[in-house]
DNA sequence: AGCGCCATGTAATGCGTTACATGATTAT
DNA sequence: ATAATCATGTAACGCATTACATGGCGCT
C-alpha cells in the first residue's frame, strides 16, 4: 500500500520531481523531448498517476493560480524521497536483467543524485556481475538450439547478446568514469 | 477485429504456431525455457490470449484426448497466417525504434521462416537506415545536454546509444551474413 | 475571429498480473 | 500415499491507451 507496486511510469516521475517541482504537463513535455520518450506522455497515463502518488501520500501538489491559468506543481514528500531511495537500493536481480533492464537503467539514471555516487558504482559493480552470469547462458542456449533454430531466430538471439555484451563493457567504463573522477577531486 | 490491434504476446503466440502446433502449455514451457521469457508465462495471460486469437479466427484449437489426459492444440488457420504475414510486411517505422525494439525483434526472428531471406534482408537495411537516422538525435541531445543532466543520466543515455550502436553494427553484419550464404549456395 | 498552445482532467476499453480452482497422471 | 508435473481455466484488480471534454491565454 505504502510504497511497493509502483508502477515504472510512476517511478520516472518520482525520479523526475526529486530534481525538479513540476506540473502533469511539464512532465508530459519532459517525456516527448527527451529520450525518456519510451514513456507515455498522454494525458490519460500522466494525471491519474500524479493522482494515485498523490493519495499514497508521496507527492504533493500545490495549486498557482498566476494570472488566472492554474497550474499544479507537484514536489516529492518525505515519504516519496524514502520510497525512491528504497527502490534505487533494492538488489538488482537476475530477472530485472532479464525482463527489467529498463527499469535497472531508470533507477541508475537517478542514482548519484539521490543516494550518491558511492551507490552508483555499487549499483554498476552488482549490475556487472550479474551479466557476467547471464551472458554465458545466453550462449549456451545459443550453441545448443543454434541447428533447431531458423535463421533470423538465432540472428534475433545474437542480438540479444551482443546487447548485453555492450552493457557489460558499458558499465566497466563507467565504473573506471566514477573512480578517475574521484581520483581528480 | 480483423487483424489489427493484436498484443504482442498474442503476436509472439502466433509465430510459434507458425513452426509447431502447440497447447497452451507447451508455449508457456518455451517461454520459460528460451530467451523468449521477456514474454508472460502465467497462465492467466496464455489461456486468454489463445481464447481472443481463436474468437478471432486465427488460430483454431483441436482436442487430443489422449488416454484421458485432454489437451488442446492449436495451429494457425489461413486468416492468422495472413495476419502474420501483414504484420512482418509492415514498414518499420521511428515509433518503432524508439518504443518498440521488442517487437521489431520479435518480428525479424520470425522473418525468413514467414515470408523468406529476402524479406528478412530488406528488413535489416530498412532498420539499419532508422537506426542511422535516431542515433545522431540522440547523440546530438546528449551532447547539447550533458551540462544540465545528472553524470548518471547522462551516463544512462551514452548506455542507450551504444545500444543502438551496436544494434546497427549487428544489422550491418546480419545482412552480410545472408548475402555470403546466398553465395555460397 | 480564430488558431495554436497551456493546462487538467474523465470514460471506455483491453490486456497483463496475481491468485485461485480443478483434476488427471507419473514418479518416489 | 503423496508430491510433482501435466494441463486448462477463471476472477479481481490495476494500469496504460485512446478518445473525448473543457477552458483560458496569446498571437495574427
Amino acid at each position: 500500500m505504502g510504497a511497493r507496486d509502483i508502477s515504472l511510469l510512476s517511478r520516472a516521475i518520482l525520479g523526475v520531481l526529486v530534481e525538479n517541482p513540476s506540473s502533469g504537463y511539464d512532465i508530459r513535455r519532459l517525456f516527448v523531448s527527451s529520450p525518456m520518450g519510451s514513456f507515455s506522455d498522454s494525458p490519460g497515463a500522466i494525471y491519474p498517476a500524479l493522482a494515485r502518488l498523490e493519495r499514497g501520500g508521496l507527492i504533493r501538489g500545490r495549486l498557482q493560480d498566476r494570472s488566472g491559468r492554474r497550474k499544479k506543481v507537484f514536489h516529492l514528500t518525505a515519504a516519496g524521497t524514502a520510497a525512491l531511495q528504497q527502490w534505487l537500493n533494492q538488489p538488482i536481480t537476475n530477472d530485472d536483467v532479464v525482463r527489467g533492464l529498463d527499469g535497472l537503467m531508470l533507477r541508475f539514471s537517478f542514482m548519484d543524485q539521490v543516494l550518491g555516487e558511492d551507490s552508483a558504482v555499487k549499483f554498476l559493480t552488482s549490475f556487472q556481475q550479474e551479466l557476467q552470469i547471464y551472458i554465458p547462458t545466453l550462449r549456451e542456449y545459443l550453441n545448443s538450439h543454434r541447428g533447431e533454430m531458423p535463421r533470423s531466430g538465432a540472428l534475433a538471439l545474437d542480438s540479444g547478446i551482443r546487447g548485453y555484451e555492450t552493457l557489460l563493457q558499458w558499465a566497466k567504463e563507467a565504473i573506471t568514469s566514477y573512480e578517475t573522477r574521484a581520483n581528480g577531486r
